[in-house]
DNA sequence: GATGAATGAGAGTTCATTCAT
DNA sequence: TATGAATGAACTCTCATTCAT
């Protein structure tokens, strides 16, 4: 945890040190980045950073909290505002994960950074970044699932827990994929853009609905989402 | 590539290497895995090492194509086994999926090292090792799905690739989130055994063939999956 | 370029790893020599090198900075005394050729160290510290004879140029030459002392003279040079 | 020396060897080359080279002898016949030196070889290769001038040693600036081609011979040399 | 509180040479 | 005679952390 030095400093300096933080565990992992290089380009001393922080880890993982944070309140705005647009959990999902790609097109450090606490293999540093992100994510995902299911709007033998657990799987993977040509060697979503990437992350919501949706009433012809994925390429 | 030198050399002594490789990259990863380890481990001299091999990223390289050719073969042993037990995709998934969790229980080297390539940092490395084995998985994926689609099982309006492209997710999830708490914060896999994790493990299928499976005739009340995992815990 | 740090640094510190540094890029030039003996003999850890210079090369090229500028300072000075004794050209040359011979006689790891700088290899390290002195000489020796020309000291149809190429050419010729006998197989420069030494050297510079002085005027029965090197062996 | 089993070896593979430490040691010099590369290149174990060699240094020695030789050859064949077209030393002199830098210029390996055998550090090897080729030189240079001296071509009283000493400068001089910038910042030799770079060269000769020919007598208006390089940019 | 010099272990890689086959 | 696998010391360079100022 940052000592107290931390919380005390000018505000502007402590911006840029997790911004450079931000940069170089992106741009080199938590093992591989340099301490020298944060201090070096955050224009303070290296021994500074050993008076804010209690060693790499502790930074990384403060850095890493600020980032999350960063990207909890951006997407809580995003989100508040297509709850309003969309009454139903799939559609409304559709929303924000096509919210969600774009604010990654757009914040290519805190990419990098996910793309950084993602692929940690160091166990202890995984546990550290990882523990807060997830339950964040899961906090989120399952008020969202709870609050579908308390509408009915989910089939009633569905597995719940695996819809969450699709979900935790997806939102890392469309973050970072349209970033890194191997991680989706299939849809290739670093090859897409625009309309044609927010057609295959819709898709991914196309399968969920249709895996947990309570179907719609036979007679409908007009069924809005008859099957997954719907007019993506087969 | 590996050199002449090391086709040339004594089994046994390629084996140590191997081993001494998979176990230190599967514990540290490429990037902060130690060569002066391997050797010592392996019991050769570190110079050896690259009269065996180029550089740091062709010994990895190797050792995880050999790595990966294991697994393939050992699951190639397993598909067929089960091929001949459920003609159908969704059933034939559900087995083969338990079969695949199981493997890495019992190999536990292999899952460090599969570990490792997923959560390899470095891009030249991560491209190195990936693109091997994302073609492997793809296209015995593509094949299996292909199949189905001949056969009639798939709803024909469903995309095929979000089809490939979520088991390409699940696959290394499977295989790694049971050794790992953070992975899975929902399902909890690691804290899973036997019946209770092979729940787990074929209600993911359960959500794939509710989404894109041809849907039972209406007439049918006695529908063997009517919805995704039933039985788990909701 | 030295870091801020190098500068930063205690003076005798400076000058223990200067010295060691000219000692062992002296004996065994820039690619052979070694920084752990470097480090070793100046009394400071290998890696505080690298705070100091950005790397290996850097450090060589400091130093013969230091070096070639020590050289020169010395020899302004002498130069600056033998220009009020000699008003002409070459008998200014012949003092000063002979001091700088005794120059490096009296410094050996100077002498050293241009001789590592003279039969460097390395394409990048010759050119980063052969660049400097080269220009430092061709100013020098540019100045001299444009000044003897402006004089009308020189033959008005000699080739200036050619007469500076030589000079360049003889410079790093004496200052060697005496330490190495490899370098002079004829006059065996290495073998000479004293007053004989000086002999040779002053032999060039009749050589010279006679290329390019203006002839004496034919009525001098008293000629004070009329051909090269009188007196030497011939 | 090279052991009997190198004599007794097939002219091919021997010329094989010969051919790629050329090309190594005159691409990187004798410390720095290596002689993995050489067993490489030429197609042989590396174990071999120990069999016909004692030592790398000897096969160094060896290589230089042999392209040295070739190189002596290949002039002494221009030599003859540019002394049918020059009888007196200086005429020769310039018709032989283009011819020498051409040489060069034509066989880049061989010239690359001299300049790692004139840039040798290590004092053994320095010695080892440069006591035969030098010898050689000062053999020829002697012979040509005594023979001049003996047609009463020279100046009495000039110092035949210096002449000898000065051709000994030139030699690598020329051979080897064309090439390599920082050799002759004035001359600048290895921008010229051509005619301006024989006249450069010549220009040189234009310089000895100004000291060191018996002046043409006073009534002569025609003299062809009356002073050095006539003609090259003043 | 801030600095930045110092450290030494450890990294990957290269090398000439040896020697059993 | 020819091979090529084995070696281990040496190389340059990086790093997180400490601590006197």
């Amino acid at each position: 945890m940052p000592t107290a030095t931390w919380w005390n400093l000018d505000g502007d300096k402590r911006a840029r040190i997790v911004d450079a933080a931000i940069a170089e565990f992106g741009r080199r992992g938590f093992s591989a980045g340099s301490l020298n290089v944060v201090a070096r380009e955050a224009g303070v001393a290296k021994g500074s950073l050993f008076q804010y922080f209690d060693d790499k880890l502790d930074l990384f993982a403060s850095v890493c909290d600020a980032c999350s944070r960063r990207i909890r309140d951006e997407m809580g705005i995003v989100m508040a505002r297509r709850a309003g647009e969309h009454a139903e959990l799939f559609p409304f999902l559709r929303a924000v994960l096509v919210d969600w790609v774009r604010y990654f097109e757009e914040h290519p450090d805190d990419r990098a950074l996910t793309f950084a606490v993602n692929l940690e293999i160091d166990p202890e540093a995984r546990r550290a970044v990882r523990a807060v992100t997830n339950a964040h994510y899961r906090d989120v995902l399952e008020e969202l699932v709870s609050a579908a299911q308390a509408r009915g709007e989910l089939r009633p033998g569905a597995s719940r827990d695996h819809l969450v657990a699709m979900l935790l799987l997806l939102l890392p993977h469309l973050a970072l994929a349209p970033a890194s040509p191997e991680l989706d060697p299939v849809l290739e979503l670093h090859r897409r853009e625009g309309l044609d990437l927010e057609a295959a992350v819709t898709g991914f919501v196309d399968v969920l609905e249709a895996a947990f949706a309570v179907p719609a009433p036979p007679s409908a012809a007009s069924d809005p989402h008859p099957s997954p994925t719907r007019g993506a390429r087969t």
